[in-house]
DNA sequence: CGGGAGGTTGACAATCGTCAATCAGAGTGG
DNA sequence: CCACTCTGATTGACGATTGTCAACCTCCCG
C-alpha cells in the first residue's frame, strides 16, 4: 500500500497526534503508519482544496503552514485555521464532499495524502482510531469558536495578543520553536485575515505591543515574547479551549 | 436502561437527524432508541452545561431553543451557535471533559440527558452511528467556520441577513414552521451577540432591512421574508455550509 | 541595479459603539 | 379594571475604534 518514495514513519506525527486524543493500540498505530498515502512538497501559496470543489484526499501537514480560508461576496478574505505539523488538514473536506472552504499554503511545506476511503475504512475498522480522529475534530471546532469569540468580542489589541499566543502555545507542541521567540508564518495582512481587520490596523496594534514591552520584534517577523503575563492577559487568553494534554500545561 | 416517565419514541429527532448524516441500520437505529436518558423540562434562561465545568451527559434538544456561549474578559457574550429540536448539544463538553463554553436555554423546553458512557459505547460498537455522530461534529464545525467569516469579514447590514436567511433554512428543516416566515427565538440583544454588534445596531439594521422590503415585521420578533433573492444576496448566503442532504436544497 | 512584496506611517472618513431617554407590551397584585 | 413593574424595542446625539487611501520605506532576490 505504502509508496515507494517515503518511509515508515512518514505518518509519525500523526500517529503522536492522535495518540494524545485517545488510547491507540499498537495495532491502531500499525494501521495508522500503514495508511496509504503519497507525499507532495508544496509552494508557497498553492491551493491544496478550493471551496465548492470535491476533496478526494485526506492531507496531513508533515511540514509548513498551511490555513483555511474562506471568501466573502465583497473579496474580502477570512482565514478560519491555521494548521501546522502533524495536523489533519481536511477531514471535514473530504468527509462531507464538497468542500466549504479553501486550504493553501502559507509557506512551502510537505503534505501526505490519505485517500478519503482509506479514513473512513479505518475508521470503521478501529474504534479508537474513529474515537481518536473525532475528538481531534471536537477539538478544532473548541478552536473555532474561541475565535469566535475573539473576532466577535476583542478590540483590536486583545485579538492580536491572543493570536499571539496561541502561537506562542501551540509551536514548541508541535517541536517548532523553543525557548520565548518564534518567526510568524504569517504576513500581517494573513493577521489581518485571521483577526478581521486590515493589515494597517495590525500593523499599529502590533507597535502598540512592542512599545508597551509585552513583545519585541527583533525584525518584523519574529516575536519574541517580553512578558507573558501581561501578554495572556492582555489577549484574555486561556489555553483551556486548546485541550492540552496534562503534560503539556504545566506552565501556562 | 429506559427512565419511566418518557415513550420509546422520545429520541426519534436525533435518529432522523443522524439517518441524514450515514446510513443508519435498524439496528443502529433501534440502539439509538434504547440509549438511556432522562427528560429535564427547562425553563427559559437556565444553563445546561458552565463553562470550565465537567460535563456528565451529552444532552439532546426535545423542544426549545438553546445557545452556546463564551464570556470574555470585558464581561461581554459571544454567542457562538444555536440549537433547536433534534440537535445534540454538547458532545463537546462531554467528550472533552472540561467545557470550553457554556449552554444556556434561549426558550423553554425540554432536553434528554444522555450519559456521557453511554454515548461512548455505541459509537464503540457502532461504527455507523460513530461515523454519523463524526459527521455531525463536522457539520457544526462547518457551520462554525461560516459564522467566523460573517463576523470577521462582513459588515452588519450583512451578517444580520445572513443569520435570518440561517434561521429560514434551518427551521423548517427541524419542523418548526411553514412559509416565509417565522417567530425569532432571539431578543436583538441576543442577536447582537451572536453577530458581534451591540443591540442598539442591530435595530437599526433590521428597521434598515424593513424599509428596503428585505423582510416584514408585523411585531418585532416576527420576521416574514419579504424577498428571499435579495434577503440572500445582502447576507451573502449560500446553503452549501449546512451541508444539507439533498433533497432539503431544492429551492435554495 | 531594478523590481516586488511586505512593512510603516499619516491624514481623513465611516461604521459602529456608548449613553441615555422614551416607548410598548406582558404579567402581577390590589 | 387599573396602576405598577419589568423586559425588550426604539431613537437621537455624540464619540471612538477601525477602515481607507496613499505615500514611502526596507529588504530580498534575480
Amino acid at each position: 500500500m505504502q509508496q515507494a518514495q517515503t518511509s515508515h514513519d512518514t505518518l509519525q506525527p500523526l500517529v503522536s497526534k492522535l495518540g494524545y486524543r485517545a488510547e491507540l493500540s499498537a495495532e491502531d498505530r500499525a494501521a495508522l503508519l500503514d495508511l496509504p498515502f503519497t507525499e507532495r512538497p508544496l509552494e508557497r501559496g498553492q491551493y491544496i482544496v478550493r471551496e465548492r470543489e470535491k476533496a478526494t484526499h485526506s492531507c496531513v501537514m508533515l511540514s509548513g503552514f498551511s490555513v483555511r480560508n474562506k471568501l466573502v461576496e465583497s473579496g474580502d478574505r477570512q482565514i478560519v485555521a491555521i494548521h501546522m505539523k502533524g495536523e489533519f488538514v481536511d477531514l471535514q473536506n473530504s468527509l462531507l464532499v464538497v468542500a466549504d472552504h479553501s486550504v493553501q499554503m502559507l509557506t512551502a511545506g510537505t503534505i501526505a495524502m490519505i485517500p478519503r476511503e482509506a479514513v473512513v475504512e479505518i475508521a470503521r475498522e478501529r474504534p479508537q482510531v474513529a474515537m481518536a480522529m473525532w475528538i481531534d475534530t471536537l477539538i478544532d471546532a473548541s478552536i473555532f469558536r474561541e475565535w469566535l469569540a475573539n473576532i466577535g468580542r476583542r478590540d483590536a489589541r486583545a485579538r492580536i495578543a491572543h493570536l499571539l499566543c496561541e502561537f506562542f502555545v501551540r509551536l514548541p507542541i508541535a517541536g517548532l520553536s523553543e525557548e520565548a521567540h518564534y518567526e510568524l508564518p504569517l504576513t500581517q495582512e494573513q493577521m489581518a485575515d485571521a483577526t478581521g481587520l486590515t493589515s494597517v490596523h495590525v500593523n499599529r496594534t502590533l507597535k502598540n505591543l512592542e512599545n508597551e514591552g509585552l513583545i519585541e520584534r527583533p525584525n518584523p517577523r519574529a516575536v519574541r515574547v517580553g512578558d507573558w503575563k501581561r501578554l495572556a492577559a492582555a489577549g484574555d487568553f486561556d489555553v483551556n479551549y486548546l485541550h492540552l494534554p496534562d503534560g503539556d500545561i504545566a506552565w501556562f
